[in-house]
DNA sequence: GACGGAAATTGAACTGAACTCAGGTTGATC
DNA sequence: GATCAACCTGAGTTCAGTTCAATTTCCGTC
């Protein structure tokens, strides 16, 4: 069924966790499209060929970050919200669940938000676009998660009946907006914004 | 005080409206990473280095999109608000205002969206950051819009008092986050989705 | 403790798209 | 029909990403 891409199995002196914590910090912080690519090299004390060992090229590196991130938030909705009947009550444990993120992930949520649409067009070469299918399926997956959370509120009367589709996917839509504009060092910390939204999450899909 | 850029008057032979709008479908349904600068420059039937009369850089053109973008999701807004007392009405029209676009505008609500993070970090030439210093006053005055809207309902006891920078934030958040999947030759109308946000909104700001 | 082989690394060379430069055309205005 | 600015071009430069051919490191095995 969902076939998860094998991690390739680290050999004891790998360096790709190395050189993949090195690229969320250079791509979050400096953006993608501006960090070189051997700057993240010398970041982890290898030459930029060395790279090539581990990720065929600059962008199947960054598909392979937007992959873990959406895997990771994918297992994090599940684990907060299989316990919970109540379809409120595990909206709002997915909400808040959505902003406990350590300042590593926020990186790597913004990585992968504002590089969302690499997942739309096809790759030419095969690693690449493993990684970006196998990204694509994460994407819909989340999405199925939260349209299926409202479809069974709204088939248990708790929330009144509307497109749970495209409701899902607003409510995904405002979550994610957060990372476009959040900051651990700005002034408004994460745990108000948490608040805030998980009321109107559940202002949006009640009556 | 707002000091618009002026736009370079243009003279009767003057190609620019033609490469801003060969842009617009490049970048919009290509991406801009993706799309050659060079593309841009046959559709439009000129050569490659002609663009830099117009141009500084493909990032300057593309900075130029997004500001035009930003001036006129601000003036439609305000068109759309101005007149109407009842902050709820106001923040129904404000909505339903920004989903009135043509395709065209939605290609460039894409791109705007697609590349915000460029407004961040300060550009090395002048025109550049010419732009991208006046793009993120727009936005600025964009949020302001949203927020003061707010403010107003809160003010008059039509909203219920809460952070209305953050929640003005989330709910532009919430808007925009459709011009990620929206695409014209998709199911789902845009009628459909600019009713759905247009209830979500008032809902989230609403008791 | 030499040996084979996979994993890891490297310096030098290649590629291609963005950009520069030095000059050439066009066309409105006098 | 001279002038001047706007407009355009072909030939070359740059630079980050990538490829290549070859070497080093490390581990298990004989």
């Amino acid at each position: 069924m969902a076939t998860r891409i094998v991690e390739p199995e680290a050999g004891p002196r790998s360096k790709r966790a190395a050189i993949l914590a090195a690229a969320v910090d250079c791509f979050g912080e400096t953006s993608f499209e501006a960090t070189k690519w051997s700057t993240v090299a010398e970041r982890v004390g290898i030459g930029q060929t060395a790279l090539y060992h581990y990720f065929e090229s600059k962008t199947h590196c960054l598909l392979t970050i937007m992959r873990l991130e959406l895997q990771r938030s994918h297992d994090k909705f599940t684990e907060a919200t299989e316990d919970v009947e109540d379809p409120t009550e595990a909206l709002r444990a997915a909400v808040r669940a959505a902003y406990e993120v350590s300042d590593h992930e926020v990186l790597q949520m913004r990585i992968l938000h504002n590089h969302m649409d690499l997942l739309s067009g096809p790759r030419k070469s095969k690693r690449e676009e493993a990684e970006r299918v196998e990204a694509r399926k994460l994407v819909q997956l989340v999405e199925r998660d939260w349209t299926n959370l409202l479809v069974r509120g709204m088939s248990m009367g708790v929330f009144p009946l509307r497109d749970a589709q495209l409701l899902g996917a607003s409510v995904l839509g405002l979550i994610v907006s957060v990372w476009r504009w959040y900051r651990p060092s700005g002034p408004t910390p994460l745990a108000e914004v948490s608040e805030l939204i998980e009321g109107a999450c559940v202002r949006m899909v009640a009556t």
